[in-house]
DNA sequence: AATCCCGGAGAACAGTTGTTAACTGCATGG
DNA sequence: CCATGCAGTTAACAACTGTTCTCCGGGATT
């Protein structure tokens, strides 16, 4: 099934990721909107044609880098929101799985955080799809457990996003926080997930 | 107390009002990071030079804009989260609110929410400080609920960074939402600031 | 072995950028 | 009323940008 591509097609590769590596390094100062084509060529160490022969656009390289820092991630946080273990327990566990992410990919972090809001448009499309089938995700996963019993699917759907949403920002507040800070944000974000929980335990009438 | 500045000063601040409404309509479709001087001017309708009798840097113009976008708000928020009513009452009354100022103020509200992580240090910086004062002045407004009593201040502050946290990413929303998704995003914050209500009555064991 | 394909190089293009220096006109304070 | 201060202008600078066209060399295909 898979083919040992030839070389040809794997220097493509190689150069291609080669780009991917460079946009995001310059990307830690700075938004893709201001990120030049020559700019990153340069990083490679090749000629500012070359770019085109992998990516349209400096655009088009944000929405592969997209890519590359949620595609992956999927599988990873399903699995530990379905994992077993009281309400505590799996919150302390997510907190310290984003924490270990983030300490592992912190270009990636920061890129999603700050484009999300960014400047250009086709790389936010992006991030909210991930982001909405990452949401989808977290809500199956949280209808497994015992206590979404009797609730809609709307509702689902809301708490999945809140803790989403909850669990970028914790992931973003960790990148800008100093070494002796960020046992204070992880413990501020596990207790703010802690009292959204206690939340959804009272949520039906 | 106020005088009335002359003819000179005037015209300075008008100019440099200027500059500030041009930089925020330039800034709806690209980043602060790559907000160029002359394109500023160019749209001002002034020498490119001129901009140096105002801001050292576009970024200190983007410190301005902070402050132009998030200063002023201070007291509203804060007044509506302290008003009389019980705890639905206030929930729709905050939603409807911001939903109020992201009509008004759009461009302001995308400038935050973009730059809140943008590539600027000395923005995000700016954003950060004004943020943090914001939670501040919303903690010691949850403290009067009787809700509150028995919280400590770690806690207490928590909550508040979660309703501030939860009122930006609303109007961020609410910017990104067409008009007829826009009833939707209301309805659904809504229920995200009811869980969180909810998980606060439920805190304290 | 001869051919094609294609990733990358090179050079050139018209525009753009931030910043400098020296200027002009006019409201201001003595 | 005159001299000063200062917002804004003009001109010029080297450096940089995205994009096009032409070319090269070597893996891939037959």
């Amino acid at each position: 099934m898979s083919h040992t591509l030839g070389v040809r097609q794997a220097q493509k590769q190689k150069t291609r990721q080669a780009f991917l590596d460079a946009a995001l390094a310059l990307l830690e100062e700075q938004s893709l909107s201001s990120l030049g084509l020559r700019e990153v060529t340069r990083a490679v160490g090749v000629a500012p044609t070359a770019f085109y022969r992998h990516f349209p656009s400096t655009a088009d390289l944000g929405v592969a880098l997209v890519e590359e820092a949620l595609g992956s991630l999927h599988t990873v946080i399903a699995g530990t929101v379905s994992a077993a273990g009281d309400g505590d327990e799996r919150i302390e566990r997510t907190v310290e799985l984003i924490a270990r992410h983030v300490r592992e990919y912190p270009a990636h972090i920061r890129f999603i955080a700050r484009e999300r809001n960014g400047g250009v448009q086709k790389v936010r499309a992006a991030i909210a799809e991930q982001l909405a089938r990452f949401t989808a995700e977290v809500k199956t996963a949280l209808a497994q457990h015992p206590e979404s019993a009797g609730w809609n699917d709307d509702d689902l759907l809301m708490l999945a996003g809140l803790y989403v949403d909850q669990m970028l920002m914790t992931a973003s507040n960790l990148l800008d926080a100093s070494p002796e800070e960020q046992d204070q944000v992880i413990r501020a974000a596990t207790r703010r997930m802690r009292l959204i929980s206690i939340g959804r335990r009272h949520w039906l009438r």
